[in-house]
DNA sequence: CTATATATACTCAATGTGAGTATAAGTCGG
DNA sequence: CCGACTTATACTCACATTGAGTATATATAG
């Protein structure tokens, strides 16, 4: 049991980043579009590994996240390796097997505040496009999402049938069938049990099959989200599911907020990212005795009602408490 | 922002596990032993990872496990992939960049109950160690560590002196200073600060010290561990670090367990693997509250006082819960 | 039978959480 | 200036969860 080199099989090792931004009450992620090839498709940013010109894999992402599409960003952390055979290629393509490290990363420059990076980001062909349109089933904020129930549900119950006791209750977990309650963290398993059930477009593609064919006929796209290329939508559907899991016990919507902000802001934020509706009256409190923020002491009239305070992150929460969060 | 090959530095992709046992009231990882050089070190196993003859990471490292140790694992997860420059070599030494991915696995192998398996696994030249071993700070059962507060808190303290705001509070949230309380899932935390502190061995190897000089002379290694070989023991730390955190919200306990086994038992079993002491009757109800066992009907009266029942895992908890686990 | 050891049952206070009502302080159209 | 409307903020209450303890049951050892 000792090591050995791999010698057999070229494996390229690359850097998959899963940016995420925000404008007015949208989640973003930033996606590169291949417009060489006729079926374009959506990708997350992604390059190779290069441990001579960077020490570590971070710091290798921030470094090409800034070279290639001019933007900063704050908060990173990996998120899972991808490596499964087939992962980056057709099966009938040749080339080298691609491992991918994938990275999660929080940026504020969605709305780019100065032209400069505003160019920058054009210039690169890469752009910010609301996350939900990948998975339209996600965002619960106006309430349930109709095609749960007119489309993909039906579909799902079908696949798992009466016999199959495994498929069944991983759809039960996941979607939430019978009693239980929607778990916004699950953006992954929902995403797997899809992609298994044929529902996803890429899952075609992956099983070798002709663009346009009966599977992918069956597919209604304004149900079923926007596919993207390789596994990089599996990819945003991990990143989204940390994310969702990490605002519970990291302050890590502040990554996304401007210095200053209304707790209604605040609000609007995590529900926008946890694609549920909140109550209002707890948020306030879960903020407050958490000691998550401070008054900045001004206050913001925008929205026709009683002006609202003002409050800034209180950085030192970071080094009081073990957990600080907004669990909700 | 689009895909290039990595062509610059070769690469070698592998796979690290750290494999966990359990031996009466000991955790136990099983590490192997490089004995053909000087400085003789433990290692986790670890070998190439081909694509070809694998289709996804998690069946490659099953197939070496099995292969080399003859132990067949259950629950597997991966951990993180480390690939920071230097990670697995010394810095005059040559050769390939190696970037390992972590897995974590759970294994029933550690007291075999066949020959057979013992005989592989004795022949395979790995064997399980007790984890603390490793980390002696991290066992809290029989109270405090005494080497916290003889040893390694004074030292950790100096070195974050006065003035340093960052060290100070990384220190005070890892170790639990001032009024909070102990956190047994920080083990990644606290091993990065006595790295960078300089109480752990490695760190004087991978700065490139000769391995016996003034800075290893410092270390007292009953108090600061046995060191392993390159960083294997940050991949443990990351390990031990997954399990406690997941133990609270997955029923992970049951892969170490025999099909059954007395409250008491299950107790012993958490608190080995978390470090730390429970209380017995709200650990009862814990367990009974979340219905994660059913009595077997039958009474184990091993231990000179009244009987205690016996319980198997209800498998069912899988399917019904969202998050069965034992949040202690 | 008694001391001792372990297992199991029950109690209680403190805290956290979901959901609601009540009140405050602005805007806007007349 | 008024009343309708909008948004912000304060407070209440029932209920579940949790930490910590006391009380009781059932065995063994001598």
């Amino acid at each position: 049991m000792s090591m050995a080199r791999s010698d057999g099989t070229p494996i390229t090792i690359g850097l998959s980043a899963a940016i995420v931004g925000l404008q007015k009450e949208t989640p973003l992620i930033l996606t590169v579009r291949e417009d060489d090839r006729a079926d374009c498709k959506d990708m997350l940013p992604f390059g190779p590994y290069d441990p001579l010109r960077h020490r570590t894999f971070e710091l290798g992402l921030r470094a090409f996240v800034k070279a290639q599409a001019g933007l900063h960003i704050g908060h990173v952390e990996q998120l899972y390796t991808f490596g499964d055979r087939g992962r980056h290629a057709r099966p009938d393509d040749e080339g080298d097997h691609v491992v991918s490290v994938g990275y999660l990363a929080l940026s504020r420059g969605a709305a780019p505040d100065d032209e400069e990076s505003a160019i920058a980001l054009q210039r690169s062909g890469a752009s910010f496009q609301p996350w939900y349109i990948y998975f339209p089933w996600e965002d619960w904020r106006a309430g349930r999402p109709k095609m749960l129930d007119s489309y993909l549900l039906p579909i799902l119950q079908q696949w798992a049938g009466k016999d199959d006791e495994s498929r069944g209750k991983r759809l039960k977990l996941a979607f939430a069938l019978d009693d239980l309650t929607w778990d916004d963290e699950r953006v992954l398993d929902r995403y797997e049990l899809l992609y298994e059930a044929g529902l996803i477009e890429e899952a075609a593609a992956d099983r070798g099959d002709a663009v346009v064919d009966a599977a992918s006929e069956r597919i209604d796209f304004s149900c079923s989200g926007r596919a993207m290329r390789f596994d990089h939508r599996r990819i945003l559907a991990t990143a989204i599911s940390r994310l969702r899991a990490k605002l519970k016990y990291r302050p890590l919507v502040f990554e996304l907020m401007g210095p200053e902000f209304t707790l209604t802001d605040l609000q609007k934020t995590v529900e926008a990212l946890a694609g549920r509706h909140l109550h209002k009256q707890n948020f306030r409190r879960l903020v407050e005795t958490n000691a998550l923020v401070e008054p900045t002491g001004t206050t913001s009239a925008r929205t026709g009602g009683r002006p609202a305070q003002l409050f800034r992150f209180r950085k030192e929460v970071l080094l009081e408490r073990a957990a600080p969060g907004l669990r909700v």
